[in-house]
DNA sequence: CGCTGTCAAGACGAA
DNA sequence: TTCGTCTTGACAGCG
């Protein structure tokens, strides 16, 4: 019997004024005539995001639940090739740590999802050298909280510049100028225009990277339609290196016309539809509710599922079939 | 205080 | 080749 665990995406709709991802924009940045002070002004956003995913966290645990995607924002400025020298860890270590061994003493699963401008298989050396950098404070975020890197961080496949096959190519070539550790951190998630599951699946068996399926883009942009016969056995392949269950991406077409839009809830009906096809093929699947409101959608999906008679509650996110 | 405009990023399609 | 759109949450600034 397969456990399927929900978790949900960075912030929450629950606890107030509790943002992981407040900023400040360069342009602000760069109007201070004083840059110590206002890098200090920085890293107290920065330990203000890390306590408010804190707190997070430890609405997660009373809530039951223990599976989250961390904001990757929790560093205004971090990656901006303007502060390219600034050593932003010294001021964030202590809270990040804090928030690693909660995590960590509590047995979270805690992932990031670095945001659409990371292309490993740009064409332009300079958007592959930022894809990098991003992917390297991801890294020091992930140590600093005292985390096992492998596997903790979704990626797309990028563009197709007018030629996928190309595209798919210099993802490989791109791949293998990256160091062993960026590489073992990463997963690869399927696309809703560019790259379908067979294409990210190829990738992942040739690369050796952990599929994150994400269904609600499956459904928007396939060329096979049926993912359990085409795709779901190798897609729980692509984990078997890994230490970590396999992950899915699960969320609802805003409408028919604004299809590949999140709703601000999960249809229930589909997503028990899934979970009933891949039922009894893998020990466990983690599904993150991506929705626009959030906690409130895992919670209302939860509320739902209570309803049905044939499935066992392990705690408050977490249950599987009864036979 | 609340609304509108601005910010940041890369891909992509229209002009 | 340039520009606008897409996307997202949050900030800045106006009235």
């Amino acid at each position: 019997m397969t456990v399927f665990r929900l978790g949900y995406v960075a912030m929450s709709k629950h606890v107030k004024n509790s943002s992981p991802s407040q900023t400040v924009t360069y342009k602000n940045f760069s109007h201070y005539a004083d840059q110590e002070a206002a890098k200090n002004k920085l890293i107290t956003i920065a330990n203000s995001n890390i306590e408010n995913s804190i707190r997070l966290l430890k609405h997660n645990k009373a809530s039951g639940i223990f599976f989250f995607r961390l904001s990757s924002r929790l560093v205004p400025l971090a990656t901006h090739e303007e502060l390219n020298d600034w050593n932003y860890m010294k001021g964030i270590k202590a809270k990040l740590e804090e928030l690693g061994d909660f995590a960590i003493n509590n047995e979270m699963r805690v992932d990031f999802h670095p945001d659409h401008f990371v292309v490993l298989n740009s064409d332009r050396e300079e958007i592959l050298k930022n894809s990098v950098t991003v992917l390297q404070y991801h890294y020091k975020l992930l140590t600093g909280m005292g985390f096992d890197t492998k596997h903790r961080c979704v990626l797309h496949v990028g563009g197709t510049y007018g030629d996928k096959e190309r595209s798919l190519e210099r993802f490989i070539e791109n791949w293998a100028r990256l160091s062993v550790r960026l590489q073992q951190m990463i997963m690869l998630e399927n696309d809703d225009k560019s790259y379908n599951a067979g294409d990210v699946l190829f990738l992942c068996e040739k690369l050796g990277i952990p599929m994150v399926f994400d269904l609600h883009h499956h459904q928007a942009n396939h060329t096979q339609p049926n993912w359990l016969d085409s795709y779901w056995e190798r897609i729980v392949d692509t984990w078997r290196s890994s230490d970590l269950p396999v992950k899915m991406h699960i969320s609802s077409p805003k409408s028919d016309k604004q299809f590949r839009h999140h709703a601000d809830y999960i249809d229930m009906k589909t997503f028990v539809e899934f979970a009933s096809n891949v039922d009894g093929s893998v020990d466990q699947v983690d599904c993150m509710i991506e929705a626009k409101q959030k906690d409130e959608a895992l919670f209302k999906l939860v509320e739902e599922l209570k309803s049905l008679s044939h499935l066992e509650w392990i705690n408050d996110s977490t249950f599987r079939f009864l036979r």
